[in-house]
DNA sequence: CACGTATTTCCTGTTT
DNA sequence: TAAACAGGAAATACGT
């Protein structure tokens, strides 16, 4: 699993073993298709994955890339195991060389592992340890000056600390270094959901979008660059991840599984992308949010943090950016359109079973009884379309309780992340579908 | 600017 | 025990 080209260890300890070894927390080959005895899932899930994974072979290079990373993520389905990372890693404009600006070592291209392709916020156990073991490596660090014990965390808990924290963590000198290469990761991964998202919009689903726009500039005859352009972030990101780091102050651990991290996070990046063609925020911008951060100062004894200069924003998040307002501003005179509010966008995600990858599924088409199956990955994706990346399924799960009183949903009692539309939600029986 | 709406964030307590 | 659920309270963006 840890192959990366055949090197060996110079010398280091090999921490993902070490500990795995001690804290028996980590199922094995999460993302290497090798060993799959290990996992056991919710039937409805793996039923829903066999059928959306046939379905998804069909199309578009991302369903391809998708089944690929499936198989790997799910390695139960047995006709889909023997896929391996080339795909995706075709896929993403991830590459080495962005992961290695920190380093100059020969071999990395070579040695980089699978979780480089994920959002750091998404890795599991298993991956933070691998990728504290190749700095380890490459750093030549002595990793018997680490503490095992402060590796064991995942993604979501990783990105949460801060820099100092980091450093207290693993050192000064690995910290630094793993600090600065998470920061890139985590920029990294939004300039690669941003990516994806354009391009699976633009491709799949330009010529809806157009149409939709009655009032937009393109219709001077827009190019897909126009249209990527207008739609490409120019907020500051970092100031992004600030905001979600240092509003994640109580740190839930996520799942220690790493084939639903991966699958978590490709669908997330991938995934939203087909969703709601015309949501004017899924084209939009980044917001110049000016979240203030906390600064820390290092001296070679200390770490002084050094009080926030503003207060921190709470409640909702910038919709738009300015950009990306006035695009939207062209694209449909004033209104929301349909997708803006999260029944909707949930409502469509439902709409779309051949789409939505098995994030969510009807229990009950009739009576618009619904489950979300991959809650934090809807999250994600409703986090995403509102430019958020601190979303969270409990903050989701709260949005979606205050629907109840509206009755735009009813409660579905004793059942978990099971809801159901009401009388003031519309769009999807199947009838009004004209099904 | 005030106000209403729709979240978003945080929190405490309860249930599964 | 962890993950969900429940809702109160307050913050915030945005439209009118």
């Amino acid at each position: 699993m840890r192959e990366r080209g055949g090197k060996k260890s110079s010398g280091n300890l090999h921490l993902s073993h070490t500990l795995s070894l001690n804290t028996h927390t980590h199922t094995h080959s999460h993302y290497c298709g090798a060993d799959y005895t290990a996992h056991t899932r919710d039937s409805d899930t793996s039923n829903l994955d066999h059928t959306l994974s046939r379905s998804a072979m069909a199309s578009s290079e991302l369903s391809h890339i998708l089944n690929n990373a499936n198989a790997n993520l799910y390695p139960s389905e047995p006709s889909l195991h023997a896929a391996s990372f080339p795909a995706m890693q075709r896929s993403t404009p991830f590459n080495d060389t962005h992961y290695c600006n920190n380093n100059n070592n020969n071999n990395i291209h070579n040695t980089v592992g699978p979780w480089q392709q994920v959002n750091p916020q998404f890795w599991s156990r298993r991956n933070v340890l691998d990728w504290v073991d190749f700095h380890v490596e490459e750093s030549k660090y002595d990793a018997t000056l680490l503490n095992l014990d402060c590796c064991n965390m995942d993604g979501s808990v990783l990105c949460s600390l801060s820099r100092d924290a980091m450093m207290a963590t693993f050192g000064p000198q690995l910290g630094e270094t793993l600090h600065r290469n998470l920061e890139n990761l985590k920029h990294k991964h939004v300039e690669d959901i941003t990516q994806n998202c354009m391009l699976n919009e633009t491709y799949e689903l330009l010529s809806s979008f157009l149409l939709d726009l009655p009032q937009s500039p393109f219709n001077d005859g827009p190019t897909l660059d126009s249209v990527i352009v207008q739609s490409v972030p120019t907020g500051n990101k970092e100031s992004d991840f600030s905001y979600y780091n240092e509003y994640k102050t109580q740190l839930t651990p996520g799942s220690d599984n790493g084939y639903e991290s991966y699958s978590e996070s490709l669908q997330s990046s991938i995934t939203g992308s087909f969703l709601n063609p015309s949501s004017p925020e899924s084209a939009g911008s980044d917001s110049d949010h000016e979240y203030t951060e906390t600064h820390y100062t290092y001296s070679p004894k200390s770490f002084i943090k050094q009080e926030p200069v503003e207060k921190k924003r709470r409640g909702r998040p910038p919709k738009l950016g300015r950009g990306a307002e006035h695009f939207v501003e062209n694209k449909k005179n004033k209104h929301a359109p349909r997708g803006t509010h999260l029944w909707e966008f949930i409502r469509d995600i439902l709409i779309h079973p051949e789409k939505n990858q098995g994030l969510m599924k009807w229990e009950d088409r009739r009576d618009g009884v619904f489950k979300f199956l991959k809650s934090e990955a809807v999250a994600q994706l409703w986090g995403q379309k509102k430019k958020n990346t601190s979303m969270t399924y409990e903050k989701l799960s709260r949005a979606m309780r205050y629907y109840y009183k509206r009755e735009i949903l009813e409660r579905v009692d004793g059942r978990r992340l099971v809801y159901k539309f009401g009388k003031n939600s519309s769009g999807w029986k199947l009838e009004e579908l004209g099904m």
